[in-house]
DNA sequence: GCGACAG
DNA sequence: ATCTTGTCGC
């Protein structure tokens, strides 16, 4: 089972990140989209019980029907931080992942990957420290700006960040709904995080790995003791 | 210097 | 993230 280890401090977390960074492989085009197995990550937090749930789903790419869940319960290690999620959400996500029996080619974040400060968001991290092909879809521009895209699914717009840099993309994933955001994780091209998280959200705004995740996460920190 | 800021 | 039932609409 893989783990992680908390810095002590923003600084020493930081720190970490700008070691990380070099290790993120950009050159890979990644999974075919609606081929094989794609997980679905996310983390749901109970401040009061300090407890932290997290939860792997992995689907079915052709169907999108649920092949394996697994979960993992553990304690609130770091604080919120923009700009430092990974090192809140990870380690409890890198276990839940590690329970897995499945071995899924590419895994979804709920957060940004290159769209970060230092160009290393959760799902780079998750990406580098696992070795999976990982993106990131968002559900808000964060410190970064989009035009909005045009009205209709698939419809996109790039998302850069202040100095004009493309670190993403507004992406439409259904008519008339608000777009998610969309960046690069680690060994997948931009274009194919895209047309994976379409392929991932025929009938909803956010993909079904993560609807599956949340509802599963939020459903073991409501049965841990 | 202050505020904004993925989940 | 989280506080939170019923209700409006397809």
């Amino acid at each position: 089972m893989t783990t992680a280890k908390t810095p002590a401090d923003e600084a020493e977390a930081r720190a970490i990140q700008d070691v990380l960074r070099h290790r993120v492989v950009l050159a890979e085009p990644g999974p075919p989209p609606g081929r094989g197995l794609v997980a679905g990550v996310d983390v749901a937090y109970d401040d009061a019980r300090d407890l932290v749930a997290a939860a792997a789903v992995v689907l079915d790419a052709a169907t999108l029907e649920v092949v394996e869940e697994a979960t993992a319960v553990g304690r609130v290690s770091f604080p919120y931080v923009p700009g430092l999620l990974a090192f809140r959400e990870l380690p409890t996500v890198l276990e839940a992942l590690g329970a897995l029996t499945a071995a899924p080619g590419l895994v979804v974040c709920d957060g940004y990957g290159l769209a970060h400060p230092r160009g290393f968001g959760l799902a780079c991290h998750l990406g580098v420290v696992t070795g999976l092909p990982a993106i990131g879809v968002a559900k808000n521009p964060f410190t970064f700006t989009a035009d909005e895209p045009g009205p209709r699914r698939g419809d996109a717009t790039a998302l850069r960040s202040a100095d004009g840099t493309e670190v993403g993309r507004a992406l439409r994933t259904q008519d008339g709904i608000k777009p998610v955001y969309v960046s690069v994780g680690h060994r997948v091209s931009l274009e194919n995080a895209c047309a994976h998280t379409l392929a991932l959200s025929p009938r909803f705004r956010i993909p079904e790995t993560t609807r599956h995740a949340d509802s599963l996460c939020r459903r073991a920190l409501g049965e841990a003791s």
